[in-house]
DNA sequence: ATCGCTACTGACACTAATGTATATATCTAA
DNA sequence: TTAGATATATACATTAGTGTCAGTAGCGAT
């Protein structure tokens, strides 16, 4: 009769964050599950436990799952804009067209933001606004930010802002698809794989610093 | 009483097909929920409503789903591998870089192998061999093929090789990532879209078909 | 110190999706 | 026409995952 009445069986001590840091270390756990477990794997119950939480929680700071989701989106559309901001920040873009697809390649792959796009984009067919944020002015305004870098400050044409545009949409495409299944178009070989990319980046940039620098367009 | 007994609605007169054309059926009504409904969408219930059957026959067909979700990429990845293999036949590669480009875009695009194959490299973390196919290999002949295309039947050099492998798998990854995530990248508007994407699909063919065919690589 | 706010928890309800079991209808073959 | 094989249907079991609720506990403020 002692025994039965409430188990209690002293849960570990709960620990209490701020929401702030709450909204953050959820947030921190949901891309490792994207990448292992794949395009329906947010689980609240998986991500709880990586977090080291009960699941209500999460609810309890996003509303529902759809809420999370939707900071998911908004913060992955963020990491990418600012990233781009910052490595065009003070840098001239064909000095070293290398740097920049590395940097593009690092955010794709490492912090795991090509598949967090490629799971909204599937999910969102017409590309829709997102909470106040535009991504085809994102990515138009940026175009238009390398343009102005790279020209300086000279008045640029039409037909120049068209290729330049060209360029930042290939290589944004080229690294993003290199995250999703790069691993299929390589050959073997975790090493191997590394430097092969690299090359393959370095070839790529050359590429577009030699187009877009030097038009012999027509 | 006499009505309790069994309901037995006169349900539609049931359609009989061959195994095979079942089949292909349930495979051909998938890709369309992929597309509309995201990289979850993939229910029995409603494939089994699309196409006009109760969802146990899927399973009777596939076993589980996953069964079916085995088909579907197995299906894709043959159907990306035909489509390359018949874009190369009879065709030097230097001749229309355009037109390659174009039905690569078609297959990525309007088949939605795309979102079909984004799906199945999110799934498949380690883009693992699937049934018999081994999807690095296959890459690497397609890459192999055309350069004795381009080469003629003259030998051809490892760096060579190595060029045009960089050059396919830029072409197929901007085909890829334009399916994908083309309309977050592009102005709005669906005809100026349209056409915007032809201009840059020829510029890309342009720059493939110089940098490949004139290498004044180093 | 104690009081209030709220981050947090455990238990549970509800829904939706997969998978099973058994019956039926349709096609093919003799 | 009849018989067998199997594609298909209905009804149900099971599971898993989201969301709710009422109560608990940690932290800041007074």
């Amino acid at each position: 009769m002692a025994e039965q009445k409430k188990p209690v069986v002293a849960s570990a001590p709960r620990r209490r964050r701020s929401a702030e840091v709450a909204r953050r270390e959820i947030l921190d756990a949901a891309p490792p599950r994207l990448d292992e477990g794949g395009p329906d794997a947010i689980r609240l119950q998986e991500i709880a436990r990586d977090v080291g939480i009960a699941h209500p929680t999460i609810l309890h700071h996003f509303g529902s799952r759809d809420g999370l989701i939707q900071a998911l989106d908004a913060r992955a559309i963020h990491a990418l804009s600012d990233d781009v901001s910052a490595m065009l920040q003070g840098r001239r873009a064909q000095d070293s067209g290398v740097e920049l697809l590395e940097r593009l390649a690092h955010t794709m792959n490492d912090l795991g933001l090509a598949r967090l796009i490629a799971w909204w984009a599937m999910r969102e067919p017409n590309a829709r606004a997102l909470e106040g944020i535009d991504p085809p002015a994102l990515v138009r305004n940026i175009s238009q930010l390398i343009c102005s870098q790279i020209e300086g400050d000279e008045a640029h044409s039409t037909e120049r802002e068209e290729l330049v545009s060209f360029g930042v949409r290939l290589a944004v495409m080229a690294m993003f698809g290199e995250a999703l299944i790069g691993d299929i178009m390589s050959p073997a070989g975790a090493e191997e794989r590394d430097t092969e990319r690299h090359r393959f980046r370095a070839w790529l940039s050359e590429l577009l610093v030699e187009k877009i620098a030097d038009p012999s367009d027509d």
